[in-house]
RNA sequence: GGACGGGUAGCUCAGGUGGAAGAGCAUCGGACUUUUAAUCCGGUGGCCGCGGGUUCGAGUCCCGCCCCGUCUACCA
C-alpha cells in the first residue's frame, strides 16, 4: 500500500479523495454501491417525450414532465447554491439542475461527494432552462455507484491508442462515437443473419476445436485437451465441417463466428477474427456471385443508408451491377504482364520481377500469381469488383473450371482495396480432392507450414457424396471497417489482441 | 523480422543548440442560484517507458531493452 502510494502519488491522491467521499456516504448510512434502481425511462425517451409535449403545447410543457433517470456524471458546473451536471446513459446525455432550495440544504451539501464518473439516480421534472436546454430539475437524487478513478479529459477525450485498445471501457466512456461503431458492427451481423434466414439458410455451430485444422492455408493455434491427452487446434476456418453438413443433407447452411490464425498482426489482420461462411447446394460460383452481390448490396446500403459512401477519402459507389474481371485479365490490365500464358514457376517469376514484384524462392506459380494480384491489382480495386477464375495451385478446395483444369471456379470480392470475400464452386470429387490434399502434403513436407493437412474423414464424407455446392466466406471485420470508415481492424474489434504487458 | 515515428502529471500536450520540469483540463480549498470546454482567486500533484553510459550537470547526447502506431515483410 505504502509503496503503491509512492509509485503513483497523483493517482493515489485522486483515488484517496474518492474513497474518502465514498466513506462519507457510508457514514450517512447510504450504500455507495446500490443493488437496483428503477428509472422511468432512458434519457433519449424522456427527451423525445418532452419534445413531443412541447410541440403539442409549449406552455404546458414548461410546467415540466416527471422523470426518473440513471446514468453516469460526465460534467459538472458548480455555481454556489446551484449546480449543473451532465448525465449520460447509453442512449444520450441530458443536463441536470440541482438547486439548494429545491433539494434541501443538507442534501445539497452531499453533492460535494459526487464526482465525474459516478453513477447517479435522479428524480425530478424535465423542462427547458432559460438558455433553452432540456434539463432535468432534480428533486431527489442518490448515489448508485461510486467511481474511484478519474475519467479521461472531457474535451479531448482519450486519444492514446494503446489505452483505447487495452482499456476499451475507458475508450467507450470517453469517446461515445466508439459505441456507434460497435453498434453498427452488431447491426451488420444482424442484417446478414436475417438476410440469410429469410432465404432458407440454417444457422449452425460447428467445432472451434479441431483435431485437424483445415479449410484454409494458415498456421493454427495449438492447444491441449487433458482428458483425452491430445493436441487440438483452434479452427482456422469452419469450411470442412460445413461441407460435411451438406453431405449429411442440409442444403443451405451458414455460420457466423470466430476463426483463429496464428499469424502476424496489422491493420487488416487480428489473430482472432469473425467469419461468415455459407454453403448452398445445387449452386455454382456464378450463381453465388450474383447472390453475393445482392447480399453485400442489401446489407451495406441498409447500414450506410445510401448507395455511395466514403472509405479512406475514396468515394465508393455500390450501384449494381458490380465489375467482374477474370483474375488473369486484371493482372494483364493492372500489372501489364500475362501470367496466363505460362504455368512455369521460373517464367512467372521472371515476369513478376520485371514489374517490380519481389518473389521469394519458396513461392510456386500460384503464389506468384497471388502476389502480383495483391501488390499490383488489389490496391486499385476501390469500387466493388469481383476477380474470378483463380489458379488451381492456390485453391485446393475449389472445383476445377469446367473447361480449363489450370483454373478453379473461384472468386473474391474487393471493395476499397480490401478483400472482403472468397468463394467457389466446392470441390466435391473425392478423388480429385485427395490429389489436391496430397499436393498440400508435399508442400508441407517441403517446409511450408501453412500448407493444408490431409483430412481423411473429410474425404470419406465426400465419398459418401456432396451434391454440387457453392460456398462463400466473408470477413466480417473488414466489412465493418468499410461501413465505419475504419483504417484498422482494431477499431472494429472490441478487445483486439495486444502484447501482454 | 526491417524502416520510420512515439512513450513527460489521472487525461490532452509543450519542453531550440545539455544548465532549477511546464500549460490546459481533472483534483483540493475559497467566491458565485441559469451554467453548458462556466468564470474568478489560491494550492496539491512528476522513477520525464526501463537499464546502462558520456558529462561538473541528461527529459534533452550515446548504447541496449520494453510497449504502442504507421509502412513493409509474413499472412487470405
Amino acid at each position: 500500500m505504502e509503496e503503491q502510494f509512492k509509485e503513483h502519488s497523483t493517482l493515489q491522491e485522486l483515488r484517496q479523495n474518492r474513497i474518502r467521499k465514498m466513506n462519507r456516504f457510508r457514514e450517512r448510512g447510504d450504500n455507495p454501491y446500490k443493488y437496483i434502481f428503477h428509472r422511468s425511462a432512458t434519457v433519449a425517451e424522456v427527451r423525445k417525450q418532452f419534445e413531443k409535449r412541447e410541440q403539442e403545447n409549449a406552455e404546458q410543457a414548461q410546467e415540466g414532465i416527471p422523470a426518473t433517470l440513471a446514468g453516469r456524471i460526465t460534467a459538472r458546473r458548480e455555481q454556489g447554491k446551484s449546480t449543473f451536471m451532465d448525465l449520460r446513459d447509453e442512449s444520450e446525455r441530458i443536463q441536470l439542475f440541482f438547486g439548494e432550495k429545491q433539494v434541501g440544504e443538507d442534501k445539497y451539501e452531499t453533492l460535494k461527494d459526487f464526482d465525474l464518473g459516478d453513477f447517479i439516480g435522479v428524480e425530478g421534472s424535465v423542462r427547458r432552462t432559460k438558455r433553452g436546454e432540456i434539463t432535468l430539475f432534480v428533486k431527489e437524487f442518490q448515489i448508485l455507484t461510486k467511481s474511484l478513478r478519474s475519467l479521461p479529459e472531457k474535451f479531448h477525450g482519450l486519444t492514446d491508442v494503446e489505452t483505447r485498445y487495452r482499456q476499451r471501457y475507458l475508450d467507450l466512456v470517453a469517446n461515445p462515437e466508439v459505441m456507434d461503431t460497435f453498434r453498427k458492427r452488431t447491426q451488420i451481423i444482424d442484417e446478414i443473419r436475417s438476410y440469410l434466414k429469410e432465404r432458407g439458410f440454417l444457422e449452425v455451430e460447428t467445432p472451434m476445436l479441431h483435431p485437424i485444422p483445415g479449410g484454409a492455408t494458415a498456421r493454427p493455434f495449438i492447444t491441449h485437451h487433458n482428458a483425452y491427452d491430445t493436441d487440438l487446434y483452434l479452427r482456422i476456418a469452419p469450411e470442412l465441417y460445413l461441407k460435411r453438413l451438406i453431405v449429411g443433407g442440409f442444403e443451405r447452411v451458414f455460420e457466423i463466428n470466430r476463426c483463429f490464425r496464428n499469424e502476424g498482426v496489422d491493420t487488416k489482420h487480428n489473430p482472432e477474427f469473425t467469419i461468415m461462411e455459407l454453403y448452398e447446394a445445387y449452386q455454382d460460383y456464378l450463381g453465388l456471385m450474383e447472390e453475393t452481390e445482392d447480399l453485400f448490396y442489401t446489407v451495406m446500403t441498409k447500414i450506410i443508408g445510401d448507395e455511395k459512401f466514403i472509405y479512406q477519402e475514396q468515394e465508393i459507389l455500390l450501384t449494381r451491377p458490380w465489375k467482374r474481371i477474370l483474375l488473369h485479365e486484371a493482372i494483364r490490365q493492372f500489372a501489364g504482364i500475362d501470367l496466363e500464358v505460362t504455368r512455369d514457376r521460373d517464367e512467372a517469376k521472371r515476369l513478376a520481377e520485371k514489374v517490380g514484384v519481389e518473389i521469394r524462392p519458396e513461392m510456386g506459380y500460384g503464389k506468384i500469381v497471388d502476389e502480383v494480384m495483391s501488390t499490383k491489382v488489389k490496391p486499385y480495386l476501390v469500387q466493388p469488383t469481383f476477380l474470378y477464375d483463380y489458379p488451381i495451385e492456390i485453391s485446393p478446395l475449389a472445383k476445377k473450371k469446367r473447361d480449363n483444369p489450370a483454373l478453379t471456379e473461384r472468386y473474391q470480392l474487393f471493395i476499397g482495396g480490401l478483400e472482403v470475400c472468397n468463394a467457389f464452386s466446392e470441390l466435391n470429387d473425392p478423388l480429385d480432392q485427395r490429389e489436391r490434399f496430397m499436393e498440400q502434403v508435399k508442400l508441407r513436407e517441403a517446409g511450408d507450414d501453412e500448407a493444408q493437412y490431409l483430412d481423411e474423414d473429410f474425404l470419406t464424407a465426400l465419398e459418401v457424396g456432396m451434391p454440387p455446392t457453392a460456398g462463400l466466406g466473408v470477413g466480417i471485420d473488414r466489412l465493418v471497417m468499410l461501413c465505419t470508415n475504419s483504417l484498422s481492424i482494431r477499431d472494429v474489434i472490441l478487445f483486439p489482441l495486444l502484447r501482454k504487458l
